[in-house]
DNA sequence: GCTGAAAGTAGTTCGAC
DNA sequence: GTCGAACTACTTTCAGC
């Protein structure tokens, strides 16, 4: 796929706000029939740009209130240690997200949780276990101030 | 609504992980016919468990390849500065997530961006021009290890 | 690359259990 | 609370432009 054109753009800003429009209601809202639009979508699904549908779940009603950042540093820094890593952390179901980084830190880590004895627990328990691990700094989410999963484009 | 049964929660795993299924593929899944299936989405829906539907999309793609996690503190920590600052951060299109923080940070920043040249664009032009910000450290994601939208319900 | 219509399929409603 | 059938609406295809 070449390029995508400013159409393309348009159906993007709509499915990554609400993806569950009718293709006709999208249609409707860039002034086309379902058709183009239908072709379009697909187009963009196969090709990448769209890589997948998701219901986004209320954290609270679900009863997992907390949520943590966890900034951890590993001791030692070769190639094994940090694929070990790698693979142990997304063992962990509560790791929503992780990422390694450049910076005085080697990875953040976002844990969601149902309390804060879970995440004692979780610590204790799973985190403290992967050896290597230097520094653990962890902060806790008074408030979300916003949380999307939009890009602005 | 009262709780979530064991059928509600499974329902919910199913559309966290892929939501454009017809629901009679989610009823098939869990041994059911369509119309329970659709009244309980239905009830999931208007209860808020589920808050919404998108679409999520390939970064690179769409040519946002620089993800940058900012931590910032305040100078003065009063309710009119938090306020303010909220609001401010929310109008930035390019911040992805803000976070009130517990602990020696005042917000966590998400922003993904084209370049690191539109960072520091973003940082001089948008982010500095917010008063009151005492101490702004930026870090740069190197690898996404997991990112995910799921709770681990 | 779009339109509009036709065909196929899924979502949605509802009476019976 | 679930089933299954009937109805409605959307998805998907395609000839014509």
């Amino acid at each position: 796929m070449e390029k995508l054109d400013e159409i393309d753009l348009k159906i993007l800003r709509i499915l990554q706000k609400k993806s569950n429009r009718t293709t006709k209601e999208v249609a409707k809202l860039i002034n086309l029939t379902a058709s183009p639009v239908y072709e379009r979508i697909k187009r963009l699904e196969e090709c990448g740009y769209i890589k997948k549908y998701v219901a986004i779940l209320d954290k609270k009603l679900i009863n997992i209130p907390i949520t943590a950042i966890c900034m951890v540093s590993l001791r030692y820094h070769d190639e094994g240690f940090i694929d070990k890593f790698d693979k142990q952390i997304k063992a962990l179901q509560e790791v929503q997200e992780c990422y390694h980084m450049a910076g005085k830190v080697d990875f953040f880590l976002k844990i969601n949780l149902e309390s804060l004895d879970k995440y004692h627990e979780f610590v204790r328990l799973k985190l403290s276990k992967i050896e290597n691990i230097g520094v653990l700094e962890s902060y806790f989410v008074l408030k979300e101030i916003t949380s999307t999963t939009e890009y602005y484009i």
